[in-house]
DNA sequence: ATTACAGTTGAATGATTGCTCAATCGTTTC
DNA sequence: GAAACGATTGAGCAATCATTCAACTGTAAT
């Protein structure tokens, strides 16, 4: 009683384990926010940016000299990490500072990190 | 004693704060291994599979039937995850079993999970 | 007011990447 | 051996995205 979808000949393969699966598929909303929240880390550049920040508050010009990078790109990542909320900034006549804004991030990366360095 | 290196004026507006920050960005190897780590689970598709194995070992139509996605499509996300070490394969005449190979992740998935829901 | 500077912004560009499509492989079945 | 099927692969395409460049904003100093 299976039916052709295509792809496959049959609708599932194994179906009792296909619907197990499918509880660890939370509503797609969620999911696609978890893959946000990751996809910020992913890009060295953001992910310097937030590992310098859980240390020191910055500027801008801080974190370029840092990183080695112009003002702009930095100024460029910092909106998207601020619309994300992850930083938030402080302004100070020119200057404007920025912090972390999620103390969560931290315990992610420390996790993430272990796994990482740890064979 | 600043010299300007094209950016900014000043070499470093607070130098002691970026020496302190430094020490957050280890050595870039390392940085670049998290990054990576981050970006496998930032594609919505890739999390999803992911996700799946999490549950349960799957083979290629049935997790392509349980996202509603191809052969082909799934296929080559696997190929990426296998290739980073997230997932393994067992052969059973025509089909490939899929499982989770590192069961650190779920606890990052866990750990971001309650992030992303947890206002 | 004029100049200088820290930072922001938008358009353009080059690179990356997820998916489709078609061809192919390996295994099983007839 | 031939056909069927699950799975893999490579080329091509469209979309995404990080960075550069240039113009611009707001603030401070002269």
């Amino acid at each position: 009683m299976k039916k052709s979808i295509g792809r496959c000949e049959v609708l599932f393969v194994h179906e009792d384990r296909v619907r197990s699966a499918r509880k660890a598929l939370r509503d797609d909303r969620t999911t696609l926010e978890l893959a946000e929240t990751f996809k910020v880390l992913s890009d060295p550049t953001r992910l310097k940016v937030v590992l310098a920040l859980t240390k020191e508050e910055l500027c801008v010009c801080d974190i370029a000299a840092l990183l080695g990078m112009t003002d702009s790109a930095i100024s460029h990542q910092l909106r998207t990490l601020k619309h994300l909320r992850l930083v938030k900034h402080r302004k100070m006549g020119k200057m404007a500072y920025y912090s972390l804004d999620d103390e969560h991030i931290k315990d992610l990366i420390r996790l993430a990190t272990r796994h990482v360095t740890e064979l």
